[in-house]
DNA sequence: GTTCCTGCAAATCCTTTGCAAGTTC
DNA sequence: GAACTTGCAAAGGATTTGCAGGAAC
């Protein structure tokens, strides 16, 4: 762990290991560290991969326990995706949604106070207090639409 | 089957079935009556169970397949709630969202043109179109929020 | 008669849990 | 040394599949 990405991420999770009566492990670093460089939306295999990519020793039933502690602290976010569980950084990111292209799997994320507004409009009518959300839409990215305009029969 | 609850649904599931040469049968019929007849927002148990009142015999994978079969037919769509995979009518309903009840598990439908109208602004500005969307709010409703300011330690 | 359906049991996929051995505090 | 972690194998829950017998066309 020689650089520095995640630093602030690093202190949160030790900070509540120490808080949770947990101990620090070379697994949970390797995870944690990993996790923090990766690319957004992992599923728990592609993290696994990863994270055995450095220490083939690692068993996913770590990275199952591990991810769930990070979730807990705060650091990561499940998300279903087309039925596919996977995970994002949610340490002091702004809240977001996503576009998901179901041609190329890409995602897009995407964020609006004006829909944000509206939300709380609609729940306010209705006494509903809000606690969070998640707001996904489908479809097919600039790339793809392009293709299947092109091939139509394609599309699905 | 001696009403009429769903007739048009009836009918285009049974023209589904002939176009794919599909067979009809006492199973799918009871499933389908039983699917349109219950609430909003069923898990395949809920389902079985009410199917089961009717006809015991009737097993949980023939359920399964046939509501496969209601999704592709345009009847039935699939929402996953709180990690619960459930089942609520879909044809020619209006679409809508949901607010969904952390406390007491209900779900609520909402709409919003203007949300609609912001997604596609959002999705033409990255050149992505729009096949579908997903959007679920929690939080409480207005009973158990109210039950929560009671009892404020009994707050998840 | 052929093709499709059904229910069962078995298989699969994803995730969690029990446990004995190893680590951290 | 006490308490927590790990990896494995086994258990779980949800959904799908293989198959032999039964029903629809």
């Amino acid at each position: 762990m020689k650089t520095d990405v995640g630093r602030e991420e690093k202190e949160v999770f030790a900070a509540y290991l120490v808080k949770n009566h947990l101990k620090r492990s070379e697994q949970r670093e390797v995870i944690l560290d990993t996790f923090l460089r990766s690319e957004r939306h992992l599923s728990v295999d592609d993290l696994l991969q990863l994270v055995q990519k450095r220490r083939p020793d690692i068993g996913r039933t770590t990275v199952y326990r591990t991810l769930k502690l990070l979730q807990s602290a705060g650091l990561a976010q499940e998300l279903v995706l087309q039925g596919q569980t996977r995970f994002e950084r949610e340490y002091k990111r702004q809240h977001h949604d996503h576009f998901i292209c179901k041609s190329c799997g890409e995602i897009f994320e995407f964020s609006s106070a004006e829909i944000e507004r509206i939300q709380d409009e609609i729940a306010a009518d209705i006494g509903f207090v809000i606690d969070g959300h998640r707001h996904q839409i489908f479809g097919y990215c600039r790339d793809c639409a392009a293709d299947a305009k092109a091939r139509p029969e394609a599309r699905r």
